[in-house]
DNA sequence: TAGCCAACCTATACCGGTTTAGTCGCCGCC
DNA sequence: GGCGGCGACTAAACCGGTATAGGTTGGCTA
């Protein structure tokens, strides 16, 4: 056993001492920096593998003003959270990025606005983080201002509907629900609603226009939408609505995965056949989905992606100071067996 | 608008010349330490207040040796874990004894173990983190000698099938499942199947010993067992192997509320109507199991108290040096509709 | 051959706290 | 009245890096 224990951690000095150089010089040719010539570089790099060097995280982060974190901060409520597997497969994205570069993802899930403007604050004067990923964009959204002020970089997923000074990395989703609602019309449907996310959520009220313009287009007018929050209770209140109407629609689009399993239940449990009697299409593509019965037509978002991308453009702003706006290649429909033509009537 | 902008840090030295004392000072009054009468203690708070300073988290971390945060590292696939809310509600729970507390959480997702112990390897050598959480447990645990010899303070989220140096928080989950099989006793089943988890887990093999336990208890043999990896692919596989065999069970208990939800569409699927030809009871009771149909009878499992918990007793060890094991309530059956009497034949 | 610049490297002042080794005044006690 | 001891406080070292203002060298120009 090679006791490391009570070691005293080897230093930027003793590798200095070692290779017969400043600590300086070390500084320097640990950070790739002009200045130093290449055979000593090699030395002092060489020295430092032999001696097993690591330089302080926290000595770099007082001295350089930096803390090799990114941050993440989540407004929800737990319990809503809890279904959307949005987030976990967004920060296995995020990881794929910063962990061979030895960044670290600070999270912070907080229960409503205040409290998250609150930790940004934190985080910023407790310099916990260089830069944050901004989601579930809001309309509005009083995060952007707020970062900008406090002159944290970040990047926001989503394009925002203010002026902001931050690069977005987005993704179509437009296009997902119109194809949805093409995919119902061809398939003989007329009476299509819509459960509808919040509103006040960037991504709600794109998904709803995007439904209602794909109805237009289909001369449906604009078709029946009922809003929710996006959590599954509202999105299973929601359905039980529309199906108990004189009239009810023949297909639902959801919008979300969440919302649309817990529809499916609702139908079954009002003995409302899916997909003979009801067609539901969702948008996510969780993994839920291929799993109910029947499984679920959805639109298959990549948050995997998303995390890769976003943490690359965040670690690009920081790095480079300015990032252009990345647009991810539209979310498409993904066809399996929650929607059908609909039965007589 | 009061610029903030490029106004230097204040830091201690700012504080301890307003408050006519030394830094040193500044510092034992700060950390309240003896030594500090009590009336200069309060000048240099009161300094500090309207100063408007907050020492610096760098800094104190490199003079003392504390990151202020703690980590957590979950080695999963990433789309597995997305469907398990486990994390999320876990993680809120964490959050709420640490945002008070001035902590922060550094997270990690890793695909396997090996770079799973690598991360807590660099967790140290970074200095990153205080101390750790430890999740689901498996057989002869490779991270428990790998922490322990790093000399990471560490809770384990249940207790390990070896010797521990660290204090486990745990909930008695055997109790949940043996009531599954009571309950379903009383409703008249006798051919009830397992769909367990995985037996490398800990609380898979638990889970499983308990159902073998109390089908014997129930004087019905071992009962038989289809064992997983947790998945809700295996999940579903493991329902459709059960429900295509000549003699089939009348009901089945889900080692997680995921395969039990997948087991439902599969039943579904073959057109064995849940609960009347098959019942089944699932693990977690997450958000879903409320909105699918027929709603989920199963066991309660509260991660968010568990976080709490956990964060709590981890507190605890990294500030007193010990913490004592703590059990939470035992999880209990939550009766839904997935459960009933078995029909006729 | 002095002059100058570039390339390489050193010395040292930071970053902003914590901690330790004292200093000082004052009280109690024999 | 000298001494021990204690409480309050200061000065300075220290944590382990980064940044910057010089100091050498050597080659090239004028």
């Amino acid at each position: 056993m090679e006791s490391t224990r009570d070691a005293p951690r080897v230093t930027i000095a003793d590798v200095a001492r070692e290779a017969g150089v400043s600590k300086g010089l070390v500084s320097f040719a640990l950070n790739d920096r002009p200045g130093v010539s290449a055979e000593t570089r090699a030395r002092i790099l060489q020295v430092a593998g032999t001696l097993g060097w690591t330089p302080s995280l926290r000595a770099r982060s007082l001295s350089s003003k930096r803390s090799f974190a990114l941050g993440l901060v989540i407004a929800r409520d737990p319990e809503v959270l809890g279904s959307d597997p949005f987030f976990t497969s967004f920060i296995a994205g995020v990881e794929t990025i910063l962990a061979p570069e030895g960044l670290a993802l600070v999270l912070s899930v907080v229960p409503d606005e205040p409290t998250e403007l609150q930790t940004y604050r934190t985080l910023v004067t407790d310099g916990r983080v260089d830069g944050v990923f901004l989601s579930d964009l809001r309309r509005d959204d009083a995060r952007i201002p707020c970062l900008a002020e406090l002159g944290l970089p970040a990047v926001t997923l989503g394009r925002p509907d203010q002026p902001s000074p931050f690069p977005s990395v987005s993704i179509d989703d437009t296009d997902g629900v119109a194809e949805s609602v093409r995919h119902l019309v061809e398939l003989g449907h007329r009476r299509i609603a819509h459960v509808a996310g919040s509103p006040a959520m960037l991504h709600g009220g794109r998904r709803r226009d995007a439904f209602s313009a794909a109805m237009s287009a289909a001369g449906l007018g604009n078709g029946q939408i009922v809003e929710t929050d996006f959590s599954i209770a509202a999105g299973a209140d929601a359905t039980r609505v529309l199906l108990s109407q004189p009239e009810r629609p023949t297909a639902i689009v959801f919008a979300s995965d969440p919302m649309a399993i817990a529809g499916i239940g609702v139908a079954q449990e009002l003995g409302v056949s899916v997909p003979d009697q009801l067609s539901i299409t969702g948008f996510d593509d969780i993994e839920f989905a291929r799993y109910v019965y029947p499984a679920l037509t959805t639109v298959g978002a990549t948050p995997m992606v998303w995390g890769r991308t976003a943490a690359t453009t965040l670690l690009g702003l920081i790095r480079t100071g300015s990032a252009a706006d990345v647009e991810l290649p539209a979310a498409r429909l993904i066809i399996r067996g929650s929607a059908s033509s609909p039965t007589s009537h």
